[in-house]
DNA sequence: TCTCCTTGGGCACACCGACGCGCATCTACC
DNA sequence: GGTAGATGCGCGTCGGTGTGCCCAAGGAGA
């Protein structure tokens, strides 16, 4: 049976093994665990067998615990990873952006909207300042230049819109290295 | 055979099938494509059959236009997404650093460290300004304190530190949704 | 208009490997 | 000593994958 792209997440039913505890320690994963998890992190697609020898356990073994990883939520899904400049999309922009008001109704109405933007792929609500934070993809400045007249300033009560480019990207993980750091069990 | 994890990318060789043209258009992907390309985003698991009837195309057809996809570089690699609420990993912040010289020796001092940082899941440079935008993932403010201490105020040539945190998260796709968009073909 | 050639699709088949199951074993803990 | 959880081995089945071959459509050239 093909693993199908995303997992009911029942909640955790045995009291026994909780996710992690409160505080922030005693996750319920060893260091097999996380192995595995690491792997499938680079590489998707790998079968059992090849799963197996690289995290040193049986085929069968590695199944149960890969299954439950998915059952448990671990895994959300497993997903193709395309190269954005193969598209043209080179170019990443941080906006910052202040609504006229903070009024619940006026939250509401600007993020039914952000959603639909497609040049945006994240969109934060800040503290402090009480505005948002997205990051749009753009083939060059001049494509910024339209999503920003096509997109961006038909946002719905936004009062100022401020925009800077990156240079360059020196990081880009889709999982902080500290999650495959030391195990607790 | 099992795809591997990452692929060579080789130089886009035949002449005719340019990944696309220059200006903005045009690109060499059609509707089909696309659609590969979307579902493989959302379940990279499927099989060739599976695909097929999702595409519209026969399980050869299918295949063979996946392996292009792959050997193009579009298809970069296939990752396991994980849920990092599982882990305890539920807030968000961005910093924003400024060094204190923007001698290219400060630049590689500091950016030589950051990729260190298990905590950084994406680092930017920035224009303007010229200082960094960090993302930072973190189990709740305590934890970010230690991260700020241990990490962050590690960091070399570091003149200002700020930080604002993610109260609410509204978008965060890894593909924007206008590369799905219009095809070309 | 006819033909050749190229490009892409579909069908059929065979092979190989993954997957899942059952069972025995081992260890830890009570 | 017994139980529970987890591992490893072996096996059979099923399904995916890859290949070879033929076909259809479109373009170029004579």
């Amino acid at each position: 049976m093909q693993i199908s792209a995303s997992f009911g997440k029942p909640a955790p039913v045995s009291g026994a093994k909780l996710p992690f505890h409160a505080g922030n320690e005693t996750l319920a994963l060893d260091r097999k665990d996380l192995a595995i998890l690491a792997e499938l992190t680079t590489n998707a697609r790998a079968s059992h067998t090849e799963l197996a020898v690289k995290v040193g356990l049986s085929s069968t073994a590695l199944a149960r615990r890969q299954k439950a990883l998915e059952d448990e939520g671990y895994i959300q899904a497993y997903q193709a990873a395309l190269d954005l400049s193969q598209f043209g999309l080179t170019t990443t922009v941080l906006v910052r952006i202040a609504l006229e008001s903070q009024s619940d109704e006026a939250l509401k109405a600007f993020e039914a909207e952000v959603v639909k933007c497609p040049s945006v792929i994240r969109c934060f609500l800040m503290s402090g300042t009480d505005d948002y934070i997205l990051i749009v993809l753009a083939r060059d400045i001049q494509d910024f230049e339209r999503i920003h007249r096509t997109e961006l300033s038909r946002l719905p009560r936004v009062a100022r819109v401020q925009s800077s480019f990156a240079l360059r990207e020196i990081v880009n993980r889709a999982v902080p290295t500290v999650v495959f750091g030391q195990a607790k069990r």
